[in-house]
DNA sequence: GGCCCTCTTTGACCCAGATCAAGCGCGCGA
DNA sequence: TCGCGCGCTTGATCTGGGTCAAAGAGGGCC
């Protein structure tokens, strides 16, 4: 397996791409200064874990650019994605010594890292810190509530619709364009992937991808790179209340 | 239906059942005092509903006895539910204006609330208060996660054996008993409540009640009162690692 | 250019859990 | 005391998605 390299910050907080969405978002210059004292970035490779469920997590921090999955898996190998962590989440949990779930690469990806200990002495100084966090935790608990209903109540070709609904509105923000009319965008995730977040198995994703096709709710050229012409269609498909769907 | 009635307190926080756990576990003295002016206790009957989803919400609040369930609904009726409020789990989002989700108390409930503008403005000024539903927040963010991989990847009878895992758990902290070996309980949830749980139909949870009670991994006596004659055995049957399954 | 490896698609068949349908039993109100 | 309704159980049957199997499609490396 290839060693990550840690390499010196390419750039000053001040124009960092994710500078106004991380936990950093409401910190004022005195505040951004005494982050940058402990920060330092890490690259990884597409592919690349980032840590193991249970390793001590001697850092937390935030996706610059890239994707990454958190995951959790049984003894038996099943497995369950969590979360999808896009430019801006964070990682890691203050207070905890352990990471609880597998985080993994699945596209190049930086990472703006804080040393945990000084982090978290931080945050107690800097109320702006934590309450940025919170306010980030609660939209991710509110995500994850959304997924249980995925997970627990919708079909296989509706799971498909809101997972591509969610990836679609992602990058719209990430990309400061309106979710609505024609969108286009690659999909982060390989089949696979896309099954342990749905609860699904690869087989059944490929075949729902092929009926949706089939039926003209999206285009596929390549394997990867998506076409909605029509995103309130998705959303019908995708069982989600039929209003404007505007993003948070 | 019928109104719910709001008393006035029947108690200091002092010696509040909660005091410990609740938002305002870390509060000292005269942060207590504070919240004390900004609060009124709320009685609920069971099968009464808190809040629907989209109502907008004046207050915020924790649960002081009883329970609460956190539901999620679709158009056409399917439900999941996403949340289970035990005693000093904490109800409402503070920045929010409405609901996410419906409320609902299954049991008699009493909850402590706050009126929401001047609760915000006191997390403002109380760190304590931030601090601590941080902490709330990324444990039931934990706690959601840890259910995905129940609605994503468990069998129908690891699920219900799950969900007995997490009840039995809970109840043994309330009253402060360690969770192990045999434990005794009442179930909080009919078996639809379950079922909206578990993402199953409410006839394969008696079905699967029924399995494990053949199996003597649990013993019933009427449809409510469970005994479990060995809580590991219980976890095995969950799927869960198979470790102390030592409580947060 | 050819080979191999990973990702993906598609087909055939099967099974866990959903659906449809009875019936039980306990508690409550008349 | 009766009977009604709600929560629960159990049976019979159906089906969406899982499982097993085979083969296409890039893409990178020699």
């Amino acid at each position: 397996m290839l060693q990550d390299e840690n390499v010196k910050s390419p750039q000053e907080c001040a124009d960092c791409p994710i500078r106004h969405r991380a936990v950093c978002a409401r910190c004022e210059a005195d505040e951004l200064e005494a982050l940058e004292q402990v920060k330092y970035y890490r690259n990884f490779e597409a592919g690349q874990t980032v840590i193991w469920s249970g390793d001590t997590m001697d850092f937390v921090g935030s996706v610059v650019s890239g994707i990454a999955t958190l995951t959790q898996t049984m003894e038996d190998g099943r497995t369950q994605m969590v979360g999808l962590l896009l430019p801006s989440d964070f990682v890691g949990r203050p207070g905890r010594e352990g990471a609880a779930y597998d985080v993994v690469a699945t596209t190049d990806m930086v990472m703006c890292c804080f040393r945990k200990k000084p982090f978290e002495q931080l945050m107690e100084k800097t109320p702006h810190i934590a309450q940025r966090l919170l306010e980030m935790t609660l939209d991710e608990l509110d995500a994850a509530r959304e997924w249980m209903l995925v997970l627990g109540r919708k079909t296989a070709r509706e799971k498909i619709a809101s997972l591509l609904t969610i990836i679609a509105r992602r990058d719209a923000t990430l990309n400061l364009r309106p979710a609505e009319g024609a969108l286009v965008f690659d999909l982060p995730l390989t089949r696979e992937a896309m099954a342990d977040y749905l609860g699904l198995t690869l087989e059944t994703v490929s075949r729902q991808i092929s009926a949706l096709k089939r039926d003209g709710i999206i285009h596929l050229e390549g394997k990867r790179h998506v076409t909605i012409p029509d995103f309130s269609r998705l959303m019908e498909e995708a069982g989600d209340d039929s209003d404007g769907g505007m993003l948070a």
